[in-house]
Parts: C-alpha cells; sequence; structure tokens
DNA sequence: GAATTAAATCGACAATTATCTAATTATTTA
DNA sequence: TAAATAATTAGATAATTGTCGATTTAATTC
C-alpha cells in the first residue's frame, strides 16, 4: 500500500457528486447515461467521475453494445476500511518524513556557527533536545570529576551549573561523590 | 450519519499535508510548530489542517501553557472505518436521489405531447420503461380480448401488434385462447 | 511590565478540479 | 451504407482550497 494511492483513494470519495455515484452503485448497476439523468449532470462530466473512481479501482465497467454497466466494487472498498483499522497503515504514512528536522531546526536556533550555545532553552521541551545533543561529549563508563564535566559543558556555554544541573535533572548524567557519569540508555534513576 | 458529514470527512483525508499529519499524530502528539518543521510548511498553514480534521473529530487539542499538543483520535477513525463497512451507510448516501428521473426522462423523450409514441425504442432497456408505463393501463382480474387490447395500446402507437407482442416478450401481460391479462407483480410465468 | 513565543485568524494568490460545450470514437439501427 | 446513440476525450471556465505573509491573541520569560 503506497501513501499517494490512499491519497487518490480519499481524493476520489472527496466529492459530493461522486459519493451519490457510489451510493447508487451499491444498489444495483447504472449506465452513465441513467447517472447523468439522475443526478442532473452532463454524461461527460460522469464519465469523469467514473474514470477517476475506476483509476483507484472502487468502480468497472461491463460493455454491453455501446453502453458502460458501471458497478461497485465492493471488495476494494471494503479491504480499504480494512487498511484504515490495521495498526500499520496510518505510521507508514508519514514513513518517509523526517522527523529530526524539528531537532535540528531547535539546535540551529539555539546555536551559534561555532557550535556554542547563544542562551539556554527555557522551554523544556527544546531543553531537553539540546541536552541530548550535549550528552552525546561523554562516554559510556567514565566517570568524569566536576571540572571535567565544566570544561566539557564550557564548549557549549559559559553558565555550566547550570547546563549540569539540568542533565541531572533530566535524568542524563548521574552524581555521586562529586562524580558524574553518563546514565545507561533506557534505564532510570528515579 | 449525515451524508454530508461522510463528505467532510473523506475531505478532510483527501490533502497530502492532512495525510502525513495524520500519519505522524498516528505516533505520538505533536505541537503545531514541530509539524510545521517536520513537514516544511508555515505553522499557519498547519493550523489551518488541524482545524479541517478537528472539524471533523479526527484531532483534538490538549492546551499546555501556549503549546497546544495535538492527538489522533483513533476511536472516530475506527468508528469511521465500520460505517463503511456496513451495509446501510453507502445505500444512504444515494437516499434523497431522485430514482424516477431517468423512468420520466425517458417517457419524455419518446412521447409526444399528447402522451403517444413518437416510436418505440429499439433497446430493450428504454422500452421496457415504456412497457410499464403502458401496463398501467390494465386493471388485475380482468380478461381483455384481443380487440380491446388492441384500441388501449392505439392511444400510444398506431403499430399495436408490436406493442402487444412485447408485452407478453417482458412477461407483463399473460396471453391464452385469445384473452389477455396482467401478470401479477412478483409472479413469473417462465 | 516589557519582550518573547506558540498558535490562530485574515486576506491574497496560485494550483487544482468539477463542470460545461464541442468534437471524437464505437456501436447499433434503418 | 447512412443516421443515430452512448460514451469518452479535449478544451475552457469557474469555484474550491492549499499555502503564504501579516496581524492578532494568549501565555511565558526576563
Amino acid at each position: 500500500m503506497n501513501s499517494s494511492e490512499l491519497l487518490e483513494f480519499f481524493k476520489a470519495l472527496a466529492d459530493a457528486s461522486r459519493l451519490k455515484i457510489i451510493g447508487l452503485l451499491a444498489q444495483e448497476t447504472f449506465t452513465v447515461e441513467q447517472l447523468a439523468t439522475v443526478l442532473k449532470l452532463r454524461p461527460s462530466t460522469i464519465s469523469h467521475h467514473l474514470s477517476r473512481l475506476a483509476k483507484v479501482g472502487l468502480v468497472s465497467a461491463r460493455a454491453e453494445g455501446y453502453y458502460n454497466h458501471y458497478r461497485l466494487e465492493t471488495a476494494v472498498l471494503e479491504k480499504m476500511a480494512h487498511r484504515l483499522l490495521s495498526q500499520k497503515t496510518l505510521p507508514a504514512i508519514a514513513a518517509d518524513v523526517d522527523l529530526g528536522a524539528y531537532d535540528r531546526k531547535v539546535l540551529a536556533d539555539f546555536s551559534t556557527l561555532g557550535g556554542r550555545l547563544k542562551t539556554i532553552p527555557a522551554r523544556r521541551k527544546k531543553l531537553m533536545i539540546i541536552l541530548r545533543h550535549i550528552i552525546k561529549d561523554f562516554k559510556p563508563g567514565i566517570r568524569y570529576p566536576e571540572a571535567q564535566v565544566n570544561q566539557i559543558l564550557a564548549a557549549y556555554h559559559e553558565d555550566t551549573a547550570t547546563l549540569r544541573r539540568e542533565l541531572v535533572g533530566f535524568g542524563l548524567l548521574q552524581r555521586e561523590r562529586g562524580e558524574y557519569w553518563l546514565v545507561e540508555e533506557g534505564r532510570s534513576t528515579g
């Protein structure tokens, strides 16, 4: 299931005339001329709508002389409804979306060209993004004395005390007896 | 379920940007700003899309400070998918459509102002409509001699023999020993 | 209290598309 | 074979709407 197929499917149903056509074809087959008369539209307009519906497989035609009897493909409609109910379909729509773009934007907004912080974000959500970036400078399994922590943080902002405190507060860094170390991923210290 | 509600629902989903929003919200909540960054659109555009989605109940917002955290209302989506699977939903869409319009048009096309037939339709589908109109002149339970049948049919067309034969052929009139009578509705003579 | 920020609203513009008329194709009737 | 009919296609127009920039509102930070 391509996400653009899904879009075309919804676009096919997102028109009052086409919805009425679907409703009529749900009851019996119709020719273009019949639909045109009943819906008070020109045959060419009906043809246009039917071709859009046919493109996504919702209707099909059976030729009989120069008549085209159109019928609703209920199986296609049902399959689509089931797809909507599936837990996998929706997230897949946004699979190609670059989720990291927001983090990069926040990082860029608060950073100078040299990679230092212009200010420390006030909003916790953005602060978290910044801190998760800074924490990459710390290696797992190593115990850092406070002086060394400050040295690392000074590369980002002069207010190393605030950065240090927030890193601990957000649960990214752990502290004991004046030493700091990286909290292992997936674990929380409570 | 109003049919215009159904239309609005499909229209809400019939846009690439809104589908992506739905896909993202299926994974976690997002703020307007986040969505704008990730989808590379202006916040005002995102606001517009979210309000359309909210109008049909597909998303809802939880205010937190001046942030609005939007979330997907999966229950609404599921309910709609189930509606689509229901046998009653689709025919109901076309409930207000005047199905008799086609019959009236065919009748009008082949009739003079005086109610006589200009020609006898060659197409069986249209002939059937004409015959079903003419048959109303026959009362149930009465046996008509051929002369009287011809007299009734002569009001429509001079070629009474053809009309008579087609009425029998289409199973509307029954014949035996030179007498004709109305075939009871719902019964077939094979 | 002043400045900042997220979100919503408004007005304008551009792109899409539903609908029509006219022309074309394919099939049937006379 | 010629005339008629159902359907499709092509071209044109009008309406809808997705997107943007600018403004406004509401909440937060300094």
